[in-house]
DNA sequence: GTTGAAACTTATTAAAC
DNA sequence: GTTTAATAAGTTTCAAC
């Protein structure tokens, strides 16, 4: 669903206006899902009420899509992150859900992106050890026949920039 | 911090043993961060005494990094997301900081990997539309001399696979 | 938009089992 | 680990400004 703020969109079926209130609640709940409304309210500059109203109207605007806790892949003994890049043997509609049978079920993929360029697939896959990610890509990914090349990207380094409302709000 | 759960771990330095119960706490509070103590224990089967227990022990030992709320980019006016790897002329440090400070401040990035193979880094990069995408790519990354190549992917679809803890309480 | 108060829900702690 | 009870804290709604 579209977020719709009264009045609030300049033009129509335009970017939805959020206003300095609305992007510094974002980003403080960005950085503390759980922190209480008068917390919140105290750190935007608003009083109890209004702020949680604004909460609110974002979340059921579809703004705020819900909150989550972080959870640390390494205490699940899962201490390397990779991204395999998957080419398919041809784009078909049964090659393409063969594939993603296979992979649907595989708790150490996170994240799943179809991809424009010479790729088809992007994965995001955490793994306990070097063993564990030879077993994913040989007996999962390259076991599937509609699979023609995987390359795999081992993750040395990753920064989680926050989320695009505290970055936008840094710069606003 | 490693997490020490006394007398659980079954090998020194091993992968920390989070029972039935810890992952499907860490399950619940991934679905929603938000849920009360009282519907969490009922929901994985213990008394909210020691349900809350567990909660604020994962939190200590760092199993739960935080609590964070879900923003849909599309309410920034943020539309299209894409990865874009980067090959750097050489890998000294120099060129190095000079990549990571042209792109530090920009808040469409929202992910910054550092890989192995034959890029040196990927992005995960929203913008709002093509023009902005062209502006990121050409004024931003390309300026940079110490940036050497370029290639963007443009995301079709997007699959987040819940979190770790939800996908392993599946499988488990 | 603000404040303040009341009613309600939830969280936390302690004690006993 | 469970239950119960008491205290403390947070949330929500309302009225008035």
């Amino acid at each position: 669903m579209k977020p719709n703020f009264e009045g609030k969109s300049p033009t129509p079926d335009g970017p939805f206006v959020l206003d300095a209130f609305d992007r510094k609640i974002l980003a403080a709940l960005s950085e503390n899902g759980r922190i209480s409304t008068l917390e919140l309210a105290e750190k935007v500059g608003l009083s109890p009420t209004p702020c949680s109203r604004r909460v609110k109207r974002l979340e059921e605007t579809g703004v705020i899509q819900g909150y989550t806790a972080k959870i640390s892949p390494a205490a699940f003994g899962l201490n390397i992150c990779v991204m395999v890049s998957v080419r398919l043997a041809k784009q078909s509609p049964d090659a393409v859900r063969e594939f993603l049978d296979a992979i649907e079920a595989r708790p150490e993929i996170t994240e799943c992106l179809l991809v424009t360029g010479n790729i088809d697939y992007l994965l995001k896959v955490w793994v306990a050890d070097i063993d564990a990610l030879r077993h994913f890509i040989r007996d999962v990914l390259q076991s599937v026949p509609a699979v023609a090349e995987t390359s795999t990207m081992v993750i040395l380094n990753m920064t989680e920039a926050g989320s695009i409302s505290t970055r936008i709000e840094q710069r606003a």
